[in-house]
Order: C-alpha cells, then structure tokens, then sequence
DNA sequence: GCCAATCACTTGCATTTTGCAAGTAAATTG
DNA sequence: CAATTTACTTGCAAAATGCAAGTGATTGGC
C-alpha cells in the first residue's frame, strides 16, 4: 500500500488507498490529459487550466514512481522525456470517464475534449 | 460553472469542472462515507483516514453548497444535522464505484467497506 | 561557429490549504 | 445539578500550491 500523504491514517478503504495515488485534482486532469493523447512537459503545461511547472514536474515523478507513466527520452527532442501511460494507468480509465460524464451531465456549459481515447487502446 | 479553486483558469473541460467540485481527497472520502450510509457529523469524523473536525466541517458545508448533500435537523439529536446525498449527489456513484474498483484491482491488501450501496437508491 | 530564443525543468518565496489541538456552546447522561 | 459528550469553531504550525525568476540544454537562424 501506497504510504498515506499527509496525516492521513491507514486504511484498507480501496477508495482511500487509490485516493492516495490520485485524489488531488492535478493528478487527475494529468491523467485526462494523457488519456487524451499528451505526452510532453509542453503539452500538459499549455492546458487550459494553468498548471504550476513546479506542481507538473512533481506530478509527473509521482505518477511514475507510482507505476502509472513511464518516462522514456523523448524522440522529439533531446533531453526532455516523453510520458505514456502504462497498463496500470491505463486501467484508471473508468476513473477519468466516470468524472468526465458526471460534469457533463451536471456542470451547465461543460463539452468533452476532441479525442479523449474511450475505446481500447 | 463553479469557480475554479486556487488559481485555475477556466475551462470547458467536463473532467476539469467536476473536479473543481469534488476533486480533492476529503471530499471524495466523504462521500465514500455518504454512500456507505453514514449521515452524522461524529460519523464522518470515525472513518479510519482521521479527518481534521476544521476540514470536515468545511467540506461538509461546500458539499452542501454545491447541492451535492442536505443539510437536515437530525432526528438522533438535538442541535445536530443529518447530512444526505441529493440526486445530484448520488449520481457520483459511478465515480467512487471506478475509484473503489480501480484501488481493488491494484492496491494489494486493499478490502471493500462491508455496506457500501451499489445499487440503486 | 555564434548568439538568441525556446524548452524542460528547478528554485525561492508568497499565499493558501491542511493538520493539530484547544476552545466553546449546546445537549445528554448520571 | 455537575460532569461528560458532541458538534462544531478557532488559532496557529506545517505542508502544499502558486507565481515568477533562474538555469542549463537544445534548437534555429545567420
């Protein structure tokens, strides 16, 4: 089990477990981001929703040590990576799916992205 | 659309405007604990993950605002509220179900809540 | 080859959020 | 009635996020 961040006791709770992988908000829209098709430093830097360079850097490491990218050298440039998910992060799709259909659904003024990938890889 | 926490821009994306809503860690486990059936604030506060009374007290209320829970005079006891998903609400299951599978299928020693409801209402 | 621009991060520090523990008022219990 | 319990609230320390500048590497133009 992934150790608990902050205060956060132990708990066999799935939930509370996963959450201690994914539960914060720049994970997730990474996480979107990746399934959409993003796979560099750049790309998930130019979202709409602003990201920190400090919080992207860091959120990136943890995914990876997490198991859930991986990071290879980038083909496109020298020296910068390129970040894939791999199976297991491929499996958090229901996640991602699941919290894209709710906002539809409930959030007036929200449209999917062109091109999430929501069929096998 | 709900105001995007910190310094978030806005966006269209369902994904991103959801988890304006609910994706941070202890609103997610609060309404783990609202689908298990718990409805008090001394519930809440019992759940293995220790809860700050500050950030449960607060949580509470934006879950509230958000019309995602009713607030209700409780019945058990005077001066106290009885917390309830709305319909809005419960149409997160399908986010903490994947969240619960996704942390059972990959979290080695991981156990599901006994009483979590899976079905319908 | 040189230099400017761009990029992928890193760093320093301000701001915000979370966490801890004590506090307070109301309700319950003995 | 007093003590205990409960549902929050408050004050402040610790941790996380956000902003903007910094740094080294790479690219592109001349």
């Amino acid at each position: 089990m992934v150790k608990p961040k902050g205060a956060g006791k132990r708990s066999v709770c799935p939930v509370a477990c996963a959450l201690d992988v994914i539960g914060d908000r720049w994970t997730l829209l990474i996480l979107r981001d990746l399934f959409v098709g993003k796979t560099h430093y750049r790309e998930f830097l130019a979202s709409p929703e602003g990201i920190a360079t400090n919080i992207l850097a860091s959120r990136l490491d943890e995914l990876a040590a997490n198991g859930l990218i991986r990071a290879t050298p980038s083909r496109e440039r020298e020296g910068s990576r390129s970040y894939r998910l791999t199976a297991r992060g491929r499996s958090l799709l229901p996640v991602v799916r699941a919290i894209k259909e709710w906002g539809l659904a409930q959030i007036p003024g929200t449209r999917a992205l062109v091109g999430m990938k929501t069929g096998d890889r």
